[in-house]
Formats: C-alpha cells, structure tokens, sequence
DNA sequence: TATAAGAACAACCATTTGGTTGTCCAAATG
DNA sequence: CATTTGGACAACCAAATGGTTGTTCTTATA
C-alpha cells in the first residue's frame, strides 16, 4: 500500500477541519472530540487516525483515554506552498509592469 | 448533488498542485498544462474543470483554445483558516505560560 | 463485583475520485 | 479542400473515501 497520506489531503475534509479547529483550544480524547458532530465514534476514530498519520496531531495514553493534541507546526507545509505559488504569480505581474513601464518611454 | 467543490478540496490532488504551479507562471492552453504529466488530456480537462469550478482559475477562449488563468486570491481561504487555527493553538501556550508565571511566586 | 465507558478491530456499504477510451465538433493549417 | 489539432461529451472502471454496525478488550466507577 503507498502512503498516500499528506498534509494537503487531510485537510481537505471539513470533518477534519472542524477536528483541528476544535482541537487548537487544547488537548481532547476521541470521545469529547466526536461531540456534536453528528457522526459515530468510530467515524471520528478513523479522521483522527488520518490526521495523527500526517502528523497534524499526536496521541497520548492516558489510563483507558486517547489523548489527541494539535501539531499545527505540519500545517507550515501548507503555508509555504500557498505562499510560493502566489510569489511566482505576483512576479508575473511585476514583469509585465516593467514591460509596460519599458514600451511608454 | 450538493455542490461540494471548495478550496481545500481542490489542492488536496498533488497533480492538480502541479497544474496550479504551472500556471502561477502565466497563462496556458489546455493541452499545454497538460504536458510533461503522463495522464491523458481529458483527465487534465477535469482537473481544470474542478479548479475553475473553485475559481482557482479563469478561462478564456481564444479561437478553438481555451485559455486557463491562475486566480491565486482565492487560497486565502486556505491560508485564512491556518492562520486563525495556528492563533488558537498559540494563545493555548500563552495561557500555559502566564499560568506557570503566576505559580512561579 | 457488576456495570458503564473509552477505544480498537473488522466487515461491510454507497458514493466519490481519478483515471481510461471512444466519438464528435470546430478551428487552424498544409 | 483535406487534415491536423484543441477540446467537449459520455460511458465506463478500479480504488479510495467517509460512513455504518457489531464484537471485543481494558479501565473506571457505582
């Protein structure tokens, strides 16, 4: 099987988004997660096993609980690629304002 | 169906990271993204579609091609939600540390 | 000690996803 | 005019995704 797993991947489902979002106020176990979404345990089980997979967050045992915590130092993967894509684009428009500033004279 | 295409989905396919990276150095033709990724143009196409669809990207036509464009204002939204995540989970420390702070006397 | 609670494991299911091939049409080009 | 070329449309397919239920096991708790 290829780990498919990434960063970009797991935060592609709202879920998932709403668990990080949740989690970033403080550590949870998967039960409290799984509170008001309308959605099984076990469904809850398998995003927080995706998410602790990529890295985003990390569990701890604690007596019978499954302690999860945010790790959003991952989401840099995220930022860093916004932000290099958008730097080639906007150098796409400096380049056409030295053209354009270049064809006035 | 309900319309379920948004941003996160949409960088979520490395190929279609790929195709925005590719763009984000100017405009291109369909069948020009489309080289140097050892997929079929129609599978392409339907990436394109997915971006646009998300306004990721504009089209224009020009004669019998269609002209793709990157609209990088619209990873906001990816790096918004980061950003207001990574707050969170920053003022989590912060609280620990004027906690430990206070102990400290 | 009996029972409840937290969670893992597995099997199963419908839908979505990312890809394919084939046909067809309009616009360039020899 | 004949032929490429860019692209749309549709049908199809295997695998992944997001969910379910049922069972089991361990740890708390009344």
């Amino acid at each position: 099987m290829i780990e498919r797993r990434d960063v970009f991947q797991a935060i592609a489902d709202p879920t998932r988004r709403m668990i990080i979002l949740k989690l970033s106020h403080g550590p949870l176990n998967i039960t409290k997660i799984g509170e008001d979404f309308g959605i099984s345990k076990q469904a809850i089980a398998k995003h927080i096993k995706i998410l602790n997979e990529c890295g985003i967050i990390s569990m701890s045992q604690k007596g019978r609980e499954q302690v999860c915590e945010a790790q959003l130092g991952q989401l840099d993967e995220v930022t860093d690629w916004v932000t290099e894509s958008r730097k080639l684009w906007n150098q796409r428009f400096e380049k056409l304002d030295k053209f354009l500033k270049e064809t006035k004279q």
